[in-house]
DNA sequence: CGTCTCATTGAAACTCCTCAAAGGGCGTGG
DNA sequence: CCACGCCCTTTGAGGAGTTTCAATGAGACG
């Protein structure tokens, strides 16, 4: 269940059967969590961090008309919100994409394995670092980037990310957004995201159509997008 | 010299003078740069962490035509690439805008430092966690705010941050950025950045002029840049 | 005093947004 | 099992915000 962290954490360190027993021994409790559900409110004390098993989350904020802005996704094996363990309350709200099971980790016992392994410490703290810099990628797209090339990065980095989790290949992967969703995280309107989707299709790039990201030319996605997988911090090294 | 760092810290939580001094005991040795000066190149293997002790820093990303963004602006005892001793090699560059004064920490030391005392481990993790939350920020400006916001929501957080360090007030602060500097963060351009000056100055909200950001009206620029410093994470409390 | 960088302004163009309406897919209830 | 309703997708037309290109102005420095 927790096993798709553990092949994160091990696509960047070495974690050994020890450790491994301190992370699996950090969750109290599984939940099923239906979709569009907010399971974290912003500014609300903390007193546990979400991993995510199944399905997809998002955090997000929103502005007073209303406009939604989604900060990051996450897939199976994030633990969304670890951030809060150090912050005791979030700047964002957490929500459910698509219907989830999550594994919630008590801070007391996030805490108590971090002090007795400074090893792991290092490892959460960097899996934090690894989103901070999925942010950074975020705002270059946001600021910088053409339609297209957000929306082509944004299935880059998805593809990217299921694939540490054996959940996409080179084919593409399933990805149960509606184009409102991936308009909320790429600063657009759905209309627009539509008409750039329809764009990628025309150029065989990809496509996403029924719940399903198909790519057409990777390579040729890759080139749009301007995509560099470096900040995604996959190549494994002594922490 | 680093009074500034810890004044940062101690704003979130307490720490002890044994703390301190091991905070103290991080740095081997301190710099002068001149500005524009590539720091961090990304991507190389890193060995040292940057603490900002002076003058004014950026972490940015280009793009192949050229056009650059920049993901945060880094003032005076700010911990800049603290997230590279997790990461080992940056994502983004790092250079200074003005003349800077910098201390560095060897990743060695902050291993040490960081195993021998937890506390100080979570409050390190903290800052880097305070900086995603920055980021996550300038992805809602990037996303949803219009320029006009953008740029009064960027000062009134540099304002927020500045005044921690004692070196902003409810009157404005030294901001030694070119035009062209604020359109790389909030992805403009430098001309429409010229033109939302002037409407920020002709509202009454703010002036930004010779180096000096003169603040006529917070309330008014707090409102139109929708800003809440909750993000900030500036309340104390035990982490 | 000349040069360089940065700030300022105008005009035209472009990307993306807004508003509006119609089409498709899917589940639920009759 | 069909029909209705709902949500999501798709398309068109017009408009807004921001960019691009270009030129001038202002301030700092040697």
């Amino acid at each position: 269940m927790i096993d798709a962290y553990l092949l994160k954490l091990r696509a960047r360190d070495a974690v050994s059967e020890e450790e491994e027993e301190a992370i699996r021994s950090l969750f109290s409790e599984v939940k099923e969590v239906a979709a569009d559900k907010t399971v974290v409110r912003a500014g609300e004390r903390l007193h546990f961090s979400i991993m995510l098993l199944d399905g997809l989350l998002c955090r997000y904020k929103d502005l007073r008309d209303g406009s939604r802005q989604i900060s990051e996704l996450h897939v199976a094996g994030d633990f969304a919100d670890l951030h809060g363990f150090t912050l005791k309350k979030l700047d964002h709200s957490v929500m459910t994409l698509t219907p989830c099971r999550i594994a919630l980790a008590p801070h007391e016992r996030i805490r108590a394995v971090a002090t007795e392994h400074p090893h792991l410490a290092r490892l959460f703290w960097l899996t934090t670092n690894i989103d901070a810099a999925i942010h950074r990628e975020w705002v270059l797209s946001l600021g910088r980037r053409t339609a297209l090339a957000r929306v082509a990065h944004l299935f880059c980095e998805l593809r990217e990310r299921l694939a540490i989790v054996g959940l996409a290949d080179e084919t593409g992967f399933e990805l149960s957004l509606t184009q409102t969703d991936i308009a909320e995280c790429m600063g657009l309107t759905p209309v627009h995201v539509n008409r750039t989707l329809r764009e990628l299709r025309e150029r065989g790039l990809v496509e996403f159509r029924s719940r399903r990201v198909t790519i057409l030319d990777l390579a040729g996605l890759k080139r749009v997008a301007e995509f560099d997988p470096g900040y995604l911090d996959l190549e494994p090294e002594p922490r």
